[in-house]
DNA sequence: GTCTATAAATGGATAGAC
DNA sequence: GTCTATCCATTTATAGAC
């Protein structure tokens, strides 16, 4: 249009809203997968035309882009905030913590970065990201478990993508109506520090292997 | 065929090798995904064309729809293993562990499934099977609870829910080179109940709830 | 900013020769 | 059983009018 359509909030530039074609985007590449989601789709779903789409964004790869970088920097975010700990232990419980509070928050960036595979440079990219992620996680482990507050008879790497399995597994079962994000995250903290059982419960077979 | 191949190992009927076109498919499935895969793409890696392909196969979504029941299947009769244990928690460890098998050992079939997003009647089906699977040890978690032998401050479907959350991000990473299956699956189920806590460590805020 | 029209490529799938 | 050739629908993306 010409000139006169103020949004309810104004932008730094253009007419419409880029934030509105994002946000459709990823709601649809998550409900039926990236690459069986057509841009007629996404420009479908906004009411207007593909032409009109490709007015506002560059392309569909431009917009997975934009959905992991947002998604990642989150987690970054919580990464770099929990250096204030003094222990291993209680940075890597704010991690945890951090990362599903993130995940909730940006449920549907966060549930879209999680199924990249890798087919460009763009889901390349975001898979070393997350690489880098994990390798916060693992030498978050792999201290608490020098300063023995943490279990040394499992592999560092292995508990890391386990606990980390669990909070990302969220993604696929979590959505708002089911609770508050911070009572969420409490329970995923406990059950990875603590377990399920209730106490001593008996131990089945074998249990002390080397140590 | 007119006779004279005798395969290494002698099949019910045809002349060629379903199980191959199988195998690859379900490779590039989960190298690329599925969408993302063409049938030119699973003919050129196993050397044919694609009309060669369309002889040995009625589809694409009939492969998906072998691989995604031989790896439902797997879990189901682990499921169906378990009956044998009197305590409910007894019976959940077992159904954790073998779990973690069934997944080990068919590693790709199970990253398949679990990919599914519904899209076709086929990806539906798969679904409403995972979700079957789902009430099972939902249902096992709830009967430990009233046994008393898993914590009732938590949800039992999210516990569930957590857990194999843990379980199925295994096919992220685990590969047979990492170690004996075996030994994985008796570190998911220590985590799942012991959690990664030495001992008595400190606990930070709030820690009575309810009960 | 939005449209119609269309380009150019790729997708799943089939016909029919050898 | 495998091939070449081809059909037809769909896809990403662009040109250009309003």
């Amino acid at each position: 249009m010409d000139g006169e359509r103020p949004p309810q909030r104004r932008r730094g530039r253009p007419g419409h809203d880029q934030d509105a074609v994002l946000n459709a985007a990823v709601r649809l590449f998550n409900a039926r997968g990236y690459d069986a989601t057509s841009m007629f789709d996404v420009a479908e779903t906004l009411g207007i035309t593909k032409s009109t789409l490709y007015h506002h964004v560059s392309g569909k790869e431009q917009l997975l882009a934009m959905a992991v970088d947002r998604a990642l920097d989150g987690l970054f975010e919580a990464a770099a905030q929990v250096s204030g700990e003094k222990r291993a232990i209680d940075r890597l419980e704010r991690l945890i913590s951090s990362s599903v509070l993130v995940l909730a928050e940006r449920l549907e960036l966060v549930t879209l970065l999680l199924r990249v595979r890798g087919n460009t440079e763009v889901e390349q990219h975001a898979l070393a990201r997350r690489r880098e992620f994990d390798g916060i996680v693992t030498d978050l482990v792999k201290q608490a478990q020098a300063e023995g507050s943490i279990r040394s008879d499992v592999d560092a790497a292995t508990a890391a993508r386990l606990i980390f399995g669990m909070v990302n597994s969220l993604v696929e079962w979590y959505r708002p109506e089911r609770g508050h994000p911070e009572t969420l995250a409490r329970t995923v903290v406990e059950l990875a520090f603590r377990g399920l059982r209730t106490e001593a419960t008996n131990t089945t077979q074998d249990d002390q292997r080397r140590q």
